[in-house]
DNA sequence: CGACCGATTGAAGGTCGTCAAACTACGTGG
DNA sequence: CCACGTAGTTTGACGACCTTCAATCGGTCG
């Protein structure tokens, strides 16, 4: 029985050290010791556009590591409206307020096909008390939570409507690989930036228009990002 | 020597324990031997209104406990527009990215005469290691770092000047532990809701005349809450 | 082919920003 | 003690921007 969990975590260090964006998710820079106190399966996921993680409010066991795709993060207001407070992207942490035991406190929908690792909190707990690599990679996702937070706020909450579009270009543009980038729906663009649908839809008209930016298929868009800069310097 | 250090740390567990809002603090449920292990003075310092605790890139060597009073967390855009992005009350952490050993993001700003603990920033570390209260108070704090975000996000920058004022108004009169409570200028209420000087001013008049708001001394206010609340549904 | 969903466009009206002036509170100095 | 200056607040007028409501367009799926 010891051996075989002692093996388990050796199968599970394995995975994590040949993990394709290893430099980019929690377990960074955990060491074969580090592994060998994870008990609880971590499993590979798959989840595709218009599913969901989970939903404000459910039971937090386990918190996701984003290796790819675009997740977002809703809250609803009473009223039936919706607000995106957050986007998510490779490195990312989903329901990282599982850590605190708390409830999960959006509703976490994909955007674009993520691949995550859904890692149980008990882990993460008993883990971090031991090694100040995993302490230190918690510090850093939790402070680019705040980071995102006060970007949402100064560049996608401030400003013209024109304004704010342009910073979420440029914001999603930041986030691919890419030329292209992920282009929201006129509707979830205007949840992320408190603007109305139509509002949305006539910014990005006139950015079509002049020369700025180009659809290309479903949600994916080129864009001069010179000229999307000048427009809001 | 080393008694007197032991010493110390006896000195700061007493001072500590004898803490008036100990239940909010960071240390809140360290016992005698988390203690020992600080070694770097903590100092209880005052700022009054108009003094700052730190400005955006300025390295960050301290974590402030907040035991009262109000802190603005201000960032400041390349046009010299200010943005208000988060407001600190009692058992707050001011400069909490100094966690992630990142230098301040944020002009803090007090607003109500502060009283703060000054924590280094090596104790935090050194402790969290070996104390799991430690680590829970972190997660407690950082997550609701998040959470404040989101409610900055989803009810102070969506919908009417008026509704985000009034929501304002609410989340203020909820931090004061009386009937009065902090009434901000009206260019720092522009700051906080993304819109004018003059439109606060406009909103805040007309909630006077309708006997939903009564202006007190400087910066102090009372409110009929339920009729706020009437106002946003 | 028809139905449906999202994007786009138009027209009208309201909210909010801008610019400007008047007012108030408060502190300083005569 | 009062006059005055200053900084913040209030108010007004006007215009721009954005929302609202509605209609049309375009693509996709049954």
């Amino acid at each position: 029985m010891k051996i075989e969990v002692i093996d388990e975590a050796w199968q599970q260090a394995r995975r994590c050290e040949s993990c394709g964006i290893r430099e980019l998710v929690l377990f960074a820079d955990l060491n074969k010791a580090d592994f060998d106190l994870i008990h609880h399966p971590i499993t590979e996921l798959e989840f595709k556009t218009n599913e969901y993680l989970f939903k404000a409010g459910d039971q937090a066991d386990y918190v996701y590591t984003l290796r790819s795709g675009l997740i977002k993060l809703v809250k609803f207001t009473d009223d039936g409206r919706q607000r995106i407070v957050r986007l998510l992207s490779q490195g990312d942490l989903v329901g990282i307020e599982a850590l605190d035991n708390q409830p999960y406190a959006h509703y976490a929908e994909v955007l674009d096909t993520a691949l995550v690792c859904r890692i149980p909190i008990v882990e993460i707990e008993s883990i971090s008390q031991r090694s100040p690599r995993l302490y230190r990679q918690l510090m850093a996702r939790w402070s680019k939570v705040a980071m995102d937070a006060d970007f949402w706020i100064e560049e996608l909450s401030s400003g013209s409507a024109q304004a704010r579009v342009v910073h979420l270009l440029l914001y999603l543009a930041s986030l691919s690989k890419k030329d292209e980038f992920y282009l929201p729906s006129r509707e979830d663009m205007g949840a992320m930036l408190a603007i109305t649908t139509e509002t949305a839809s006539r910014i990005i008209a006139r950015l079509r228009s002049e020369g700025i930016l180009r659809v290309l298929g479903t949600n994916q868009a080129l864009a001069d990002e010179r000229s999307l800069r000048s427009l809001v310097q």
